[in-house]
DNA sequence: CTATGAACATACCGAATGGTATATTAAACA
DNA sequence: TGTTTAATATACCATTCGGTATGTTCATAG
């Protein structure tokens, strides 16, 4: 009956969505334990602090899900710029309307807690690098195999590139309208197509809105 | 002595410094009245609530700061794309060190505060189509002179280059590396060249970097 | 079977905080 | 000049919240 695995994954399970709802400060322990069904007992013995917690989220929570919405799916593409344009879409198109007001879960916590903590900071920034670097592999994939001109900074695109989808994120939670990202998402494309070696390649071969 | 309108300005002036630094929900009222070296009388016979005094903000201060720095500018440019571009360079070349870390003061408390609080949302909407529309301006008048490509859609591309300036202080405050602000300067304006009608026309006369 | 420690529950505390009640001072106006 | 009112100061309150102290229960090792 006892589960102390399940208990600690029902926690970070509950923290995420309270926090994702309301913002890391605006939610308190006993907003977690309630929602979570549990008490402040079980809480403290499996986090020392609610900071504690809140890293816990970065690693072991917002960083797969990163990994998982941005990284993995684009290894199924041919062209890999082709795969992050199309998830880009796929992002947008799945992405429920109650979703689009709340943000991005990770630069959520980004902006709120970077400035005030270190520790969150340095843990969000190593989600950050890493989201990167992942991008960087796929552009090198793409240029070592013709879709991207030889001549690109791959570093710079991939930056450009997770800026573009964690800042259309933002701006889309504040304006509250999904037309917006089909817009981002042109001009995402059009830029990507810029840079291609061959733009025809790029193109999506399924309808499109 | 007494001078209502001075205090008001005080007081916003340090609530400004102080959220900015720490974050809306991290300052207290305490804090404003300290830093502003005033007392808590002052403050309510000024704002209503602490929320109040948030809405001011917006209204009053980062309002005309963002028209400031990343909209009037634009004007004196002939080429306004050529003026959104150097204005986004000039705008890095002389965000003091310390502030990089802290980002931009619109977007921190537009993440922080959107999904919280409807009228910061609501507020904060109305800056950012202020500062989409402004900049649509500028790129329907690049476009009425040649300087655009007559098939782009200038609302489209408003939202890109508003999102990419947001989005780029963003990331940065995160990643706490000024360098990254290059390559993000560098594919803005590989984007607007390759929907500029006269590429060349963008080039800055000025010495880069 | 029992003892031991970890997992969870309950009750509570001290500090911080938004806000108020009330006093005081200074400017404006009659 | 005297009065009134807005501006500012001071003291205080109620609540919230992170965290702790102290149980109690359950699983597992010996």
């Amino acid at each position: 009956m006892r589960d102390p695995e399940r208990t600690r994954a029902a926690i970070l399970d509950a923290a995420f969505t309270e926090i994702y709802e309301n913002g890391f400060q605006a939610t308190s322990i006993d907003d977690i334990v309630a929602k979570a069904s549990m008490t402040k007992g079980a809480f403290f013995s499996h986090f020392h602090s609610k900071n504690e917690l809140g890293y816990a989220l970065v690693d072991e929570v917002l960083k797969d899900m990163t990994l998982d919405r941005w990284i993995r799916p684009v290894a199924a593409y041919k062209n890999p710029v082709q795969g992050i344009i199309t998830r880009f879409r796929k992002i947008i198109e799945t992405t429920p309307e109650e979703h689009i007001a709340l943000g991005c879960p990770l630069n959520n916590l980004t902006q709120e807690m970077s400035a005030v903590d270190p520790v969150f900071r340095d843990k969000i920034q190593a989600v950050l690098l890493m989201w990167i670097e992942e991008t960087e592999k796929y552009l090198k994939k793409a240029q070592a195999e013709g879709y991207l001109r030889k001549n690109v900074n791959t570093r710079q695109v991939a930056e450009f590139v997770v800026m573009v989808e964690e800042g259309s994120f933002a701006i889309v939670k504040n304006l509250r309208d999904k037309k917006v990202y089909w817009a981002l998402y042109e001009s995402l494309k059009q830029y990507l197509e810029s840079i291609s070696e061959r733009p025809e390649a790029t193109q999506d071969p399924l309808v499109r809105r």
